[in-house]
DNA sequence: AACGAATGTTCCGTGGGGTCAACAAAATCA
DNA sequence: TGATTTTGTTGACCCCACGGAACATTCGTT
């Protein structure tokens, strides 16, 4: 489970170090095979450890071809998925598509979100998280059984 | 179960001391490991013992991430979630993100809450606990069954 | 061959982790 | 009650690993 708020920086060349908490852990579930796509809801990239991501898009893929929003998310998904492998030092090339997409310049955050990672522009995601935070709990409606959860 | 108030300093490099009245209740619980985050509703940090927090994770995780609003749980709770390891003087670090959001200097509060605590700049909680006394219990509509509750 | 882009390597500064010890507080016993 | 011991707290220190930046090398392209 991959957790926690991550402060990172670009270097020149579009590269992104992974936080050292987390390299044993990629280590071991994915020999270092990751796979960044974007977030279609959002201006921001996901990360996946390689396995995951194969159990995402096989699910993607079984989607029936005919229907316009499946082939969206196919489309958007799968078309912007890129596979990514960690250097000796534990960084990786962000492409630079998906750099843009997500508005990112040097300054990035990196967001644990369990079983995947979500890579945001530092600007983007304080604004996001500003947001969501004057959003009372209550406004937004929760699945019902998120109401009753205890925190 | 954890109760009290405690105040609390910071050291130079962010780091807190839990009360040594607790270590022991820690030690068993969880082998001193711990998981902070914030609180959505006020500006205040939430700690956790490990077991306690996984068993809140799991269900978040679980939730439909196409739903907003459990992005938005999952973005604001797992997101700022980060573990701790208490050092062998009982201390941990407070990760300088979570520090920021809870506009914490060097004083601090730490609140039993059961089978949490929360962790208060100072000044945030002496603010927080005056408006919450100022506030009758009349004004305050609680729930039903909480009209019975028999202090 | 020359250039630029992509990838690899090396270096240094610093944050933070761990340990130690001085000090303060509390507990025990005379 | 006072003295002594034990426990808790906090400040100080060291040192390593990480992150950041710059340099070096390879590769591909024209």
């Amino acid at each position: 489970m991959f957790r926690g708020v991550n402060k990172i920086n670009l270097d020149a060349k579009g590269r992104m170090a992974l936080p050292a908490r987390y390299r044993d852990q990629i280590a071991d579930c994915c020999e270092n095979q990751l796979v960044v796509t974007i977030d279609t809801e959002t201006r921001c990239l996901l990360l996946y450890p390689l396995p995951e991501w194969e159990t995402i898009e096989k699910k993607i893929e079984s989607l029936p071809s005919f229907n316009p929003a499946a082939r969206r998310i196919q489309r958007l998904l799968i078309g912007h998925a890129t596979d990514l492998e960690l250097d000796a030092n534990g960084r990786f090339l962000l492409p630079q598509p998906l750099r843009e997409y997500a508005q990112m310049d040097k300054k990035l955050v990196l967001l644990g979100q369990g079983r995947k990672f979500e890579i945001w522009s530092e600007d983007q995601w304080l604004a996001a998280r500003d947001q969501y935070l004057a959003e009372t709990d209550e406004s937004s409606a929760l699945p019902d059984d998120l109401q009753t959860l205890s925190l």
